[in-house]
DNA sequence: CGCGCATTTGAGGACTGTCAACTTCCGTGG
DNA sequence: CCACGGAAGTTGACAGTCCTCAAATGCGCG
């Protein structure tokens, strides 16, 4: 492992406030693994040894039912995954695969749960971590629940700009198919999405996407922050899933949803 | 407080292994109240002081967007909520309104912050609380994001039945509307969900569903470990989301959903 | 240059939401 | 004790959203 992934691991905010002697004894049995594109890394279902520490590439979350399976989170580095399990010492709810080519820092469970117990600064870092990502989950669930597909995807437009402040631009960083997974539709629909948005100054170029009208976007999409990550990535702000756990699902008005009645 | 309310937060998974020093400078600065049915506890975007454990009644957790409404999750005594919230000491990110008659524990956020800084045990159950709580949620977005309505009601009767060791018999602990929003339809639907359970063996009266047909409904439902949590509640299974968050949204055959090619 | 795969487009159907009317249930007050 | 009023729940008709299947288009890579 190269030092300098040795940094960018110890820069994580799950590590940042950790003592360095619980810092070595993590990392001191922890591997450092290359995985071509494509790679499952782990069945839900299965038992996780790891906690998983994303250097390099990215990796997909997804679970399965039925024959049926859906996206529930992407990675990007620098992330922790599957660290809910490795605390439980239980099996995995979602499986995990890389996207594309990856470096990834395996670090044992065991490991982990020691450190817990020796260093409550390594403890707290934990549970910030673990509220963060039940957070993001929270955040995903009202984004399936309360909005339809085309507005979940002008959301993820907005907030794409947003954490890359990226002008008016953005760059899609994963195939149409698994954003439309991710985003809970149909690689069908995200294109008639991506149409219905034309209006609204959307142009979609391959993996590229212009904003043409950001007001207007905005009107429709009606960005709120109980609801949108929108911090810039890598900012100073106590890390709140940094995952893309977009929300999913169709939802179209939303049903769950009842009117509000302005009593 | 009642000495026996002290003794149920002390059973309390969050509790349980801390230390009693820990323990009892959390309780120290809690008070007890009592609210009425229908109140209004906490409202999404507020920040977050305390941390609230429900003793008797019944919290509903829900978001709201764009004049939209949906439940996501329903608590029973005893457990907490907004401890994400309170760990990060940030907004919450759900309302909280009491769905009858409650008898609440608030401890002040400082306290619990405060008191995981002290006890790396206390710390360790605060991580495993929220992992627990994490897991809920995605159970919750794959129930959602996997299944139809119809699926989901099934399932969750089948959960209902398992948890409460009900023999044939399921009993609905809340409106038929809430239970629509929390499994995400609007009432219609969860009638029509009824309806077509009818050749299942499930028949309603008032909100007593009895399940007729056990193997038919599993048939049907196909519940799955990795989605639904049958562990019986107060079992001495670690505790893993001990809510209701099961799931919402239409989700009708799934959309962002893909056929597994069985290649 | 051509094959293969991702994406797009079109047509049709399934699932779900909306609205309105009706029934049932329940608590209040006579 | 019964009647009434209101809310919850149900049912029906209809519309909207989304999925499915199939075909066409576009793009990347060998």
């Amino acid at each position: 492992m190269r030092p300098s992934d040795l940094d960018r691991v110890q820069s994580l905010p799950l590590f940042a406030d950790a003592a360095p002697e619980t810092f070595r004894v993590a990392t001191a049995g922890a591997h450092l693994q290359r995985f071509p594109s494509g790679t499952t890394l782990l069945m839900e279902g299965d038992p996780v040894d790891f906690l998983y520490v994303l250097l390099d590439g990215q990796v997909e979350l997804h679970g399965t039912w039925n024959d049926r399976e859906t996206v529930l989170s992407i990675l990007r580095p620098v992330s922790t995954f599957i660290l809910a399990a490795v605390v439980l010492d239980t099996d995995a709810l979602m499986s995990a695969r890389t996207l594309e080519r990856c470096e990834i820092l395996m670090i044992p469970g065991d490991a982990i749960r020691t450190a817990m117990r020796l260093d409550s600064r390594f403890g707290m870092a934990v549970s910030r971590d673990l509220a963060g990502a039940f957070r993001g989950m929270v955040r995903c669930n009202k984004n399936m629940k309360l909005r339809n597909s085309t507005e979940r995807l002008a959301n993820y437009l907005l907030t794409q700009r947003a954490t890359h402040n990226s002008g008016g631009t953005v760059r899609l960083h994963h195939e149409k198919r698994v954003l439309a997974s991710l985003l809970g539709m149909t690689p069908e629909n995200l294109s008639r999405s991506f149409a219905a948005l034309q209006p609204y100054g959307v142009t979609v170029n391959g993996s590229v996407v212009t904003l043409g009208n950001l007001t207007a976007l905005a009107q429709l999409a009606k960005p709120d922050p109980l609801i949108d990550n929108h911090a810039p990535r890598g900012g100073d702000i106590v890390a709140e899933a940094d995952a893309e756990v977009w929300s999913t699902a169709q939802g179209r008005a939303a049903p769950s949803i009842v009117r509000l009645q302005h009593s």
